[in-house]
DNA sequence: GCCTGGACTTAGAAATCTGTCC
DNA sequence: GGACAGATTTCTAAGTCCAGGC
C-alpha cells in the first residue's frame, strides 16, 4: 500500500536534520560500544538493581570485552551468524552477561536457544521455521503457500526446552491466534469491584489531604455546589496530592458521586429531501438522519474515500430496509444528498449571523449544562470529568485505509451504559423511560461510565478530565517511570548492543527492535487485526517498511498510529546493519514481519527484566524528555524573552521530530509567511528614514554610529515604490470606506450624499513622517523598529519550522513539564508563555520546583 | 502460560474561541 | 465590528499494556 496519507516532503528533510539529534544516542553508543570493548564496562555500571545476577557480578568486563572481540570475526563478513563456520560460533560470547539476559527471556518465552549450539545457529539464523497459517491476518492472504512450507525441524532438543521446541522454531506471527469476529466475543459483566478488591492489597491508608480543601461537601450529596466553582487558576487553595509522594493510586477514591454522562439530543427531522436519480425521495426520520450524516462530509476527503462511501451506504440501505414503504434506492451513484449538504451549509450560516443575545443564550446553556454534568466529586473534592456526554450516533471516521470508515455508530441508548460510582452516592437518573445497563461501585477503575459501540467493539468510557488530580498522578508516575528509566539507560543499552551480536536470532531481533525503539523512539507495534487499518509500529515491521543503503544506512518507510507516515533514513552500527539484512534475508519477502520471533509481549517481558514497570512506551518518553532537556541547553543566557521561546520552541520541535508528530501544513501557510515578511521589509524601510532623519540632526553621528549609515539589506527603489504606493492605497482605501460610512448615516438622516470626507486625513509617509521629530523620539522610534523587526522575524523562523510539526502532542504527553518549569524559573520566562490554561492546570503538580531541578 | 478484553494514554482533526488588524 | 489567523478546546480514533480467565 502506498503512504498515501499524509506525505510531507519538506517534514522528511527537518526529520533527517532531525536524526542529529538522534545522534546524541549515536555517539553514546559508540561510547558504550567502546566501553564493553575496552573491559571497563563494569567501572561505570552501578547499577544496583541489576536483574542478571549470578554472572552479572562477577566479570561483566570480561565477559563484554569477549563478546566485542568475538564479534569482530562475525562482523567481518556479511553472512548471518549461523552461516558461520561452527568454530566462529561456538565461541559466541556465552559468558556474557547481557546477551546471556537476552538470551534468557527468549529461552522462556520462545524457548527458542537449544543447549546445543550447533543445532541453534542452524535453526535460529538460517530458516524461519513452521509457518502456520495466521488466521485472519493480512499477512495471510499476501503470503503463498510455499511460505507455509519452509518447515526444518529442530534437530536436537534439550529437556527444559521439549515442549515448546517447535514454537522456537517458528515466527511468532504465525503461532497468534488472532481475535474471533465481533460477534463471536461474548460481552463480559463489568468485573465486580468486590471480587477485585479480594485480589488486591488494600491501599494504603487513604491518601490524604494535605491541603485545606475547596468544594468539600457531604458525601452522598448529589448535586454539584456551585458557591465553591470559580475560576480554579484563581482558587488559591489546592489539593496538592503531590505533596505526599504517594503515587499508588490502585484506590482511586473512597466516596465518589457524579451526575452521570450526557446523552445527545433524540433526532429532530429537518424534512429536506435527498434526490434519488433526479427525484426527491421521501425518508423516513432514521434514514434521513443517515443520509445527513453523508451529506455532512460532502466536500472532505470522507466523500472521495472509496471505502467509507461503500461502509456508509450497506449500512444505509440496511436503515432503508426498515422502512414501511419500500424505499427506491438501490445504487450510491444514483443518490444526490447536495439538498441536505445545502442545508446544513444553511443552518451553519445562520448560526453564523446569530445575534450577540442568541449566541450568549445558547453559552449560557452550555455552561449550565458544564456545570451540571462536568464535575465530579471524589473524597469531597470537586473534580473536572473529561468527556461527559456520549458520543452521538454518526458515521466512523476511521482514519487512513480504515475498513470501517464510513459505518454508521449507533446512536447509545442508557441501556447500554454502565455507570461507575461510589456505593454511598444517588444513581444519577437515567433519561425519562430508560434504565442504566448496570451500577457498579469499583474504585479500582477510573471511569465514570462505560459503553461499547457497535462499529469495533471498542469499549468507551467517561472519564476525568486532564486537570484532574486521578490523571495528575498517573502524569506524574509516567514521569517518574521515565527518569527512573535514567538509572538503567546505560547497562539496558549496552545489553541490546551485545545482544546484536547474540547467536540465537531472537536475541538478535530482541536486540535490534529495542535499538530502534531507544534511537529512533519508535512505538512498540502491536499486532493488529484485518478489521483495523494496515499500520505498524516497531514489533510489527515488515520487510517492505524498511530497506538498506550501504555501507550503513536503514531507510524506514511506514504507516504508524493514526495512518501518518515515518520516513527516515538513519545511519546505524555495523551490527545493526548486517541484521536487518539477515531478518530480511530470502526468503522473506513483501508482507512478511521483519521481526518474526518478536512481539510486544516478549518486548515488554524483557524490558520488565530490566526495570519493573519498564515497558517500550517508557523510551518514548524518556527520550522525549532526555532529548529536550539536552536542547535547553541551547537556550541564550542573555537573550530577549522571544529568543529564548524560540529556543524553547525548538527544543520542543526537536522532540515532535524525534516522535513524528505531525499536523498538515495549513492552506494559508506559505501566503502568510510572505505577509510576514513584507511586513518586515516595510519596517526595514521605516528603520532606514528614521536612520536617516537622525543623521540630519546630527550628522557627526556618521562616525561615532556607523549603522546609521548602513543600508537595509532587502529593501530597494523598486521595493520603496511597491510599499509607498500601497500605503497610498490603503490610505484611499480607507478613505473610501470612511466616506461610505459618512453617506450611509446621511441617507439616514436624510441629508445629500458627499462626494469627499469633510475632514479628511492627511496622509504623511516616506520622510515626511520623521521630519520635525526630535531626536530624543527619533531614537524611541529607532528602538522599537529594531526590537519589532528581530520578533517578526524570530515569528518567521518559528512559523516555517512549525509548518508541519505539532508540538502540541509532545508537549502534553512526552515532556516532562517540570523541564519547562524550571526552564522558566531559570530564565526568568513566565510560565504562561510556554504553558496555555490547559496546561498549567494539567500540569499544576509541576509547577512547584527550584530552577536546577534535573529530569 | 497464553490470549484477550479492559483500561487507560496518545493522537490528529475539527470545532470553537480569542486576539489582531483594518 | 467584521474578517481572518492562530490558539485552544473538544472529540474520538488509535495506540499500549497488563490482569485475569481459560
Amino acid at each position: 500500500m502506498g503512504p498515501a496519507t499524509t506525505p510531507k516532503d519538506e517534514e522528511t528533510d527537518q526529520r533527517r536534520e532531525s536524526a542529529a539529534a538522534i545522534k546524541r544516542g549515536e555517539s553514546e553508543l559508540s561510547d558504550i560500544e567502546n566501553d564493553s570493548s575496552d573491559g571497563n564496562a563494569d567501572a561505570s555500571d552501578k547499577d544496583s538493581d541489576d536483574v542478571f545476577e549470578p554472572d552479572e557480578k562477577t566479570t561483566p568486563a570480561k565477559s563484554a570485552s569477549k563478546s566485542k572481540n568475538e564479534s569482530v570475526s562475525d562482523s567481518d563478513d556479511d553472512k548471518p551468524l549461523a552461516d558461520l563456520p561452527s568454530s566462529a560460533t561456538k565461541k559466541r560470547p556465552s559468558t556474557a552477561n547481557s546477551a546471556k539476559a537476552l538470551s534468557k527471556v527468549n529461552e522462556k518465552q520462545l524457548s527458542g536457544e537449544d543447549e546445543d549450539d550447533d543445532d541453534d545457529e542452524d535453526d535460529d539464523d538460517n530458516t524461519p521455521l513452521a509457518k502456520k497459517a495466521k488466521k485472519s491476518s493480512k499477512e495471510d492472504k499476501k503470503k503463498p503457500a510455499a511460505k507455509k512450507t519452509a518447515t526444518p525441524k529442530p534437530s536436537k532438543k534439550s529437556k527444559a526446552n521439549e515442549e515448546s521446541d517447535d514454537d522456537s522454531d517458528t515466527p511468532l506471527a504465525d503461532k497468534k491466534v488472532v481475535k474471533t469476529e465481533s460477534g463471536a466475543t461474548k460481552r463480559k459483566a463489568p468485573t465486580t469491584p468486590a471480587a477485585k478488591k479480594e485480589k488486591k492489597e488494600p491501599s494504603s491508608a487513604s491518601k490524604k489531604k494535605v491541603k485545606k480543601e475547596t468544594g468539600v461537601k457531604k458525601e452522598g450529596d448529589d448535586a454539584i455546589d456551585e458557591e465553591n466553582e470559580g475560576d480554579d487558576e484563581d482558587e488559591e487553595e489546592e489539593y496538592a496530592w503531590w505533596v505526599q509522594g504517594n503515587m499508588d493510586n490502585s484506590e482511586k477514591w473512597k466516596t465518589m458521586s457524579h451526575m452521570g454522562p450526557v446523552f445527545p439530543p433524540a433526532y429532530v427531522p429537518h424534512g429536506v429531501k435527498m434526490k434519488y436519480n433526479g427525484v426527491a425521495i421521501d425518508l423516513a426520520p432514521a434514514s434521513e438522519e443517515v443520509a445527513t450524516f453523508f451529506a455532512g462530509v460532502l466536500g472532505t476527503n470522507y466523500e472521495k474515500n472509496p471505502t467509507f462511501c461503500k461502509n456508509f451506504f450497506t449500512d444505509f440501505l440496511q436503515v432503508l430496509s426498515k422502512e414501511k414503504k419500500k424505499s427506491p434506492i438501490k445504487e450510491f451513484s444514483k443518490c444526490d444528498f447536495s439538498p441536505i449538504a445545502e442545508y446544513l451549509a444553511e443552518l451553519k450560516e445562520k448560526r453564523k449571523q446569530m445575534t450577540k443575545d442568541e449566541k450568549s443564550t445558547i453559552k449560557k446553556e452550555k455552561l449550565e449544562l458544564e456545570e451540571k454534568y462536568g464535575w465530579a466529586i471524589f473524597d469531597g473534592r470537586k473534580e473536572k470529568v473529561g468527556n461527559f456526554r456520549i458520543e452521538p450516533p454518526g458515521l466512523f471516521r476511521g482514519r487512513g485505509d480504515h475498513p470501517k470508515t464510513g459505518t454508521l455508530k449507533l446512536r447509545v441508548t442508557p441501556e447500554q451504559v454502565t455507570i461507575n460510582i461510589g456505593a454511598e452516592a444517588k444513581v444519577p437518573e437515567p433519561p425519562a423511560g430508560h434504565k442504566w445497563g448496570a451500577v457498579v461501585h469499583d474504585n479500582t477503575v477510573a471511569w465514570l461510565a462505560t459503553w461499547k459501540e457497535n462499529v469495533n467493539d471498542n469499549i468507551k468510557y467517561v472519564l476525568m478530565a486532564a486537570t484532574s488530580s486521578l490523571k495528575g498522578q498517573s502524569d506524574l508516575k509516567k514521569f517518574e517511570k521515565a527518569r527512573e528509566l535514567k538509572k538503567h539507560i546505560d547497562k539496558i543499552r549496552r545489553v541490546y548492543t551485545e545482544g546484536l551480536k547474540d547467536k540465537v536470532m531472537a536475541t538478535r531481533q530482541l536486540s535490534t527492535a529495542l535499538y530502534f525503539i531507544d534511537r529512533l523512539a519508535l512505538r512498540a507495534g502491536n499486532e493488529k487485526g484485518e478489521d483495523e487499518a494496515d499500520t505498524v509500529g516497531c514489533c510489527s515491521l515488515r520487510f517492505e517498511h524498511v530497506t538498506l543503503e550501504p555501507p550503513n544506512k536503514v531507510i524506514f518507510d511506514f504507516l504508524g498510529k493514526d495512518s501518518i507516515r515515518y520516513e527516515n533514513t538513519v545511519e546505524v552500527t555495523d551490527a545493526v546493519f548486517k541484521n536487518i539484512k539477515i531478518f530480511k534475508r530470502d526468503p522473506k519477502k513483501e508482507g512478511d514481519m521483519l521481526f518474526d520471533r518478536l512481539n510486544t509481549g516478549i518486548l515488554n517481558k524483557n524490558l520488565t527484566q530490566h526495570m519493573p514497570g519498564l515497558s517500550a512506551k517508557v523510551f518514548r518518553t524518556y527520550n522525549a524528555s532526555w532529548t529536550f532537556q539536552q536542547e535547553l541547553k541551547k537556550t541564550p543566557t542573555e537573550g530577549t524573552v522571544q529568543e529564548k521561546l524560540l529556543a524553547y520552541n525548538r527544543a520542543n520541535r526537536q522532540v515532535a521530530i524525534l516522535c513524528n508528530h505531525q499536523r498538515a501544513a495549513s492552506k494559508g501557510h506559505d501566503s502568510s509567511v510572505a505577509k510576514i515578511m513584507d511586513k518586515v521589509r516595510g519596517m526595514k524601510y521605516e528603520r532606514s528614514l528614521v536612520k536617516k532623519a537622525i543623521l540630519a540632526h546630527d550628522p557627526k553621528l556618521k562616525k561615532k554610529r556607523p549603522e546609521l549609515d548602513q543600508e537595509e539589506s532587502d529593501v530597494d527603489e523598486d521595493f520603496e515604490e511597491v510599499y509607498l504606493s500601497g500605503l497610498e492605497e490603503k490610505h484611499k482605501e480607507n478613505e473610501r470606506k470612511a466616506l461610505e460610512k459618512e453617506n450611509e448615516k446621511r441617507k439616514e438622516e436624510g441629508l445629500e450624499a458627499l462626494k469627499s470626507l469633510e475632514k479628511k486625513k492627511s496622509l504623511v509617509i516616506g520622510a515626511a513622517a520623521y521630519e520635525g521629530l526630535s531626536e530624543e523620539k527619533l531614537e524611541k522610534k529607532l528602538q522599537d523598529l529594531n526590537k519589532k523587526i528581530e520578533n517578526t522575524k524570530l515569528t518567521i523562523v518559528d512559523k516555517e519550522e512549525n509548518k508541519t510539526t505539532a508540538l502540541g502532542t509532545s508537549k502534553i504527553n512526552y515532556i516532562d513539564p517540570r523541564i519547562s518549569v524550571a526552564w522558566a524559573k531559570k530564565y526568568d520566562v513566565d510560565l504562561d508563555k510556554i504553558f496555555n490554561r490547559s496546561l498549567r492546570e494539567k500540569f499544576r503538580w509541576a509547577t512547584h520546583l527550584e530552577e536546577d531541578w534535573e529530569f
